[in-house]
DNA sequence: CTGAAAGCGCTTACAG
DNA sequence: CTGAAAGCGCTTACAG
């Protein structure tokens, strides 16, 4: 690989100079421009971006840490739509996305922080939001380039976010189920220290109240994001029929269908019997019998904002501020009916 | 961000101490070890990378371009798997993982150039393989480590690279198949001009003739990777209901889906009039009616398997060598069934 | 418009 | 085991 220097040797000029050509904003003679750039194309050269991100201080890359933390994390439509959307626009922008597994959320900060901190990424976009890890407080103390995908903790309600609507929509779909006439229905989110199934249990709970539906304990479940998760959560919500849901939100349509298969070797009818509603309107979704209703997250369009503003604030030198809500979108297909 | 040097000062020692300290591999006394760290860590010191980087001239980062040329390119399972793979093991190596867009083929090598040209990664695994754009050829040239996960033109027969039996497999699945009694079975590929398209058309073509079948024109037919290319597919192989397939063999599971459909809508039943089967192994396969039989191609685990191969060989200095071959595997489901 | 110099923050061969 | 120096390949303020 050659250098400038090279590349300066053979043009004819001070190394400063083939630099200036290749950094674009300075004033250069045509006639020096092209001696270099013939230079340069002989010698195939092309600056080296790492020394050059060591002497402007700038990577123009941003990080992002996915925590696949369970194993169903890759097959859940969250992640290709994340990726989408952050490669969208890094790649629009010139930016790189530079991206690290982590084990556990644990890890996930150390990860985070790591990138961070060793200067591979200007700036850097945070995933998950479990409330038990404090991630964000971390990435702030540091004053760091940071946008969040999902909502921080009340204590730092001034980092930069990007959220879906999850206490409202779920608001919704409980309105829309008991407009229908379900008063038994259930709640089946993943992993109760995260910030959205909390949300969504707000929403939840909200729409039961206004609907004046008393919850009980029983429809309200958690379980392991994937199908397995949809699955045990039917047997757990039906111990007594009397008292068994009629209808069924679940926090991904992977759960979603776990519980169509719960309720089918259960010799229950869906939507004839009971109904179900799954999230994330993953592209199986369509494809069930019945299709799958489903409260679709625009995680692409979210991802794509938050690498916006996440290069915004870079390129001018400040830390990104400013939090957007995104709205979910119930897709309506075969699995809801009115109850009789 | 504090450097080296405010360590060095700290600690009262060298700054060079101090990097010996953070790079592990030298003799250093406890003493001066511990005064170092404590330093350090009152600083909040982390080495910068980047500055290692150009010192070392090793990055510790891979780099992957993501063709997302068609739209459907991340909802189908492959990227998942993909990226699944890769992360899996930079991960577990201390790696990272650098991934640009890139916009249509022919921009792909110009960027996975330019990644290895400005030094950003130490090497890079490619994915696409349009047998009308030489990415390889260019990235040979410039001996850079490549892996590809893919077979490359047999120009390039030496460089490394994972695949799947692509040939084999599609001749084992139409074995499979007019074992059964079909004798009008149909290929639908999508992209004619990569490789695992041209690949699996051989093997198509070799198992019909080992079954001793003579192949129609009409039942070779490609389109848009995606739902629709299979729908207009089924148009196109059923001019004439005499001469059409009993059978389909589809290049991902998204077009199964689409000939699932195409065939619906105009009244045949599977299996029991048509039988389909279709590629990847994709999670709604499991849960479509009928359930969908499909060839799963391992992609996670050559995805693997190329992120290590590369980083070997990366750790020893060497180019990248070898190529290995995995094994595709039929999941025999619902919408496969016999002639009658 | 161009050159010469210092600097970005590390690493490492060379001495001792 | 530790220090001093040169170097990795760029950029940019300072002169002219």
């Amino acid at each position: 690989m050659s250098t400038i220097r090279d590349v300066a040797a053979k043009a004819g000029v001070h190394p400063s100079t083939v630099s200036r050509v290749f950094s674009g904003n300075a004033q250069i003679s045509e006639s020096t421009r092209e001696r270099v750039l013939a230079a340069a194309q002989v010698l195939n050269f092309q600056p080296n971006a790492i020394a050059r991100s060591l002497s402007v201080r700038r990577t123009k890359t941003i990080g992002v840490i996915v925590p696949h933390v369970f194993d169903g994390y890759f097959t859940d439509s969250f992640f290709p739509q994340l990726m989408a959307g952050l490669l969208e626009v890094t790649y629009a922008r010139g930016y790189r996305l530079l991206v690290g597994g982590c084990n556990g959320y644990q890890d996930e900060h150390v990860q985070a922080m790591d990138i961070l901190a060793t200067r591979q990424a200007d700036g850097i976009v945070v995933t998950s939001s479990r409330l038990d890890v404090d991630t964000v407080g971390e990435l702030q103390r540091h004053n760091t380039p940071t946008v969040l995908i999902g909502r921080p903790p009340a204590q730092h309600a001034n980092v930069a976010w990007v959220d879906a609507d999850n206490r409202n929509a779920t608001q919704k779909v409980v309105r829309y189920l008991a407009g229908l006439g379900h008063r038994r229905i259930a709640y089946v989110g993943g992993d109760p220290d995260s910030s959205v199934v909390k949300e969504r249990l707000e929403g939840y709970l909200a729409g039961m109240n206004e609907a004046g539906l008393t919850v009980s304990e029983e429809w309200i479940d958690y379980g392991y994001f994937a199908e397995d998760g949809g699955y045990q959560a039917v047997e757990r919500t039906r111990r007594t029929e009397a008292n068994a849901p009629t209808a069924y939100f679940a926090a991904n349509d992977l759960m979603a269908i776990g519980i169509l298969q719960g309720l089918k070797e259960r010799g229950l009818a869906v939507p004839e019997q009971v109904s179900v509603i799954g999230t994330n309107d993953s592209p199986e979704a369509a494809h069930l019998s019945p299709r799958l209703t489903s409260l679709q997250v625009p995680y692409r369009a979210m991802a794509a904002a938050a690498a916006t503003r996440l290069i915004d604030a870079i390129a001018q030198g400040q830390l990104p501020r400013g939090q957007t809500t995104f709205e979910s979108q119930l897709i309506e297909r075969g699995s809801v009916s009115s109850i009789k």
